[in-house]
DNA sequence: TTGAAAGCGCTAACAT
DNA sequence: ATGTTAGCGCTTTCAA
């Protein structure tokens, strides 16, 4: 059959080829205009019934496929949009990407992928790239705080359909999906509190805006509920995303039970840290939870594997993933709506790795 | 501000405006030729060095950045590839995906992502949308192997650089990446029979080529050794590969260990199975592994986060992606050099979960 | 209901 | 060294 059809083509091509069939040499073959098959093809004017079967023969004969590029070029749309990602590998990011693939091909969207490695830099070349591509709009996950803060996402933001997924900056003029991480803090300290802890640890690492905003729920919290903060509960690792992280929180935390007072209990802002407290534990013998309660953030698949399952926080990936890419066809279909800021709610996951301390 | 922008656009429209600049624009700004414009663009012919800034400077001035829809259309090439993934999700493709971009973006293609949900068709129609895109070639992870054997990806590449990662059917016309599983099951079986166990089992799902062939090495490895085959020892699970595996795993080998004359060592299928066999075996207060070896394959991360740390196969995920890259790229270059089919090799990662059985 | 022709933004012969 | 012109494959007026 493929056979056929190269001979088929041989034939027709009057010293032929194997070359894509264009609308032409449908229109050819079926001894009629371009402009008619160009109709048929997109269903948009009349056409006689008895035409129109030519033509599909034609199309089917000769195994023809439109050209999305020239579609695209006339102007229309691309059917296509940007994702930026810093790092496809990071366990988080893949259930986003996701949620976004799931509309987007239901919508027809095609998606180009762009890993940035974090890098602030290759965040903006990306999406530079992303532009000249033509693309009708653009998702980036965990933007580069610097990009929304320094007016480049705003400066984009005129130029084409954007929206920021988990990043954000007061006054910025753009689009955001974010989660509540203020409210999923909250609810763990209040999960913890109301188990009857009041010596709770705070786990995070360096530099990030996210575990900024926790430490800050984390004091007021305390506040509010008249505990004592205490500042060697307070403990500080140097990367959070990875697996370094597991062997770094081991470490500080394994540090800090050694110490007199140890906290009941310890709020880990992401489960890979989660992951290194419960190592922590084991390694000194204290067992979870009976002796000490952990909660993480984030529920990563790791959460739910490990020995006892970790409690943790929810952040519905999966559901960001598809709210934002629904926003950003929408913003595309429909433009010039002003922006738009959604945030979503948090689930505490509770499951094992955390009881009421002992009296 | 949008407002704004409508303003703007009404206000410059006529004038200038806000469109996106085209090579005319920039032709007529710096008072050249349109081709004088591309050549500086392209940097391909002798152009004056006067002429030369005239040009850059309007480019900038008008901050003009190339279509590459109609670059594209001329026919050279849209510098993009299409991925085809099962499962973004799955924890083990998000690896082989960032091996590809890497190369990728190195060479200045971009990529399109494509999630089949590891269904047959939805491959097949996945596959299409990248022909209509016209990409310049494509990268199929795990495909299903329907579609190998029923010559579909034998048709696809005949019109298009194609190869296949992880996935083979013997006489099947077409390029291959693989990893060598026979070889790795090999090591992980000897390793074990080395260390002295003679009662081993075997776990795996049903229904994958993969696990097919990991059985036979087993059965072989087995009977060179002379050691007795126990039809008790093959443990079978519905699904392999997700969160509930584990689950799985967890049932039925904690039904083999509870009866007589336990095995002293597993070799998993993969990594979720193996961390489902040290459940098990906490579970059953069978400590880990003094009591029992286990050895999982795949070295995905969760192998190394596991307490104690899963001893494994490394398959070397993110050197798959960056050599199908390569060589799909170098197909693009030079296409017509006939197929190819690489097999990379794979490494024990001896960790924590192994040692020789109790006498 | 159909076709001719202009043009999307760019490149590449072919002139000059 | 630079410009003129003819397309790439398609959609879309405008005419018939």
């Amino acid at each position: 059959m493929c056979y056929a059809q190269f001979i088929e083509n041989l034939f027709y091509k009057g010293g032929g080829s194997l070359e894509k069939p264009t609308i032409a040499d449908v229109a050819k073959y079926a001894g009629v205009s371009i402009t008619t098959v160009s109709r048929v093809i997109n269903n948009n004017y009349p056409v006689k019934e008895e035409t129109r079967q030519k033509v599909e023969e034609a199309i089917n004969a000769l195994n023809f496929k439109p050209n999305y590029l020239a579609r695209s070029l006339i102007g229309k749309s691309t059917h296509t949009i940007g994702v930026v990602v810093p790092s496809i590998t990071n366990l988080f990011f893949p259930v986003v990407v996701k949620g976004i693939e799931k509309v987007c091909s239901q919508k027809t969207f095609s998606l180009f992928l762009c890993d940035t490695d974090g890098k602030e830099e290759s965040e903006r070349t990306q999406i530079q790239n992303l532009l000249e591509k033509q693309v009708d709009g653009i998702l980036v996950i965990d933007p580069r705080y610097e990009n929304i803060e320094n007016g480049f996402y705003e400066e984009c933001a005129k130029k084409i359909p954007l929206v920021l997924i988990n990043g954000y900056h007061r006054g910025v003029r753009c689009n955001f999906v974010l989660n509540d991480q203020e409210m999923g803090t909250l609810q763990a300290m209040e999960y913890l509190i109301k188990l009857g802890h009041r010596d709770i640890a705070f786990l995070r690492a360096k530099n990030s805006y996210s575990y900024d905003i926790k430490e800050q729920v984390y004091y007021e919290t305390l506040k509010k509920h008249q505990i004592p903060i205490r500042k060697e509960n307070i403990l500080v690792i140097e990367n959070g995303n990875g697996l370094e992280t597991v062997e770094l929180a081991i470490q500080v935390v394994q540090k800090r039970l050694e110490q007199e007072e140890p906290p009941t209990a310890i709020f880990a802002c992401n489960d890979w840290m989660g992951v290194g407290v419960m190592q922590a534990a084991k390694r000194l013998g204290i067992s979870i939870p009976e002796d000490l309660s952990v909660i993480g953030y984030d529920n990563i698949v790791i959460s739910e594997i490990s020995e006892p399952k970790l409690t943790t926080v929810d952040q519905n990936m999966y559901a960001l993933g598809k709210t934002s890419a629904r926003l950003l066809l929408d913003i595309i279909k429909h433009p010039g709506h002003g922006f738009q800021k959604i945030i979503l709610d948090t689930n505490l996951m509770i499951r094992e790795s955390c009881t009421s301390p002992k009296k």
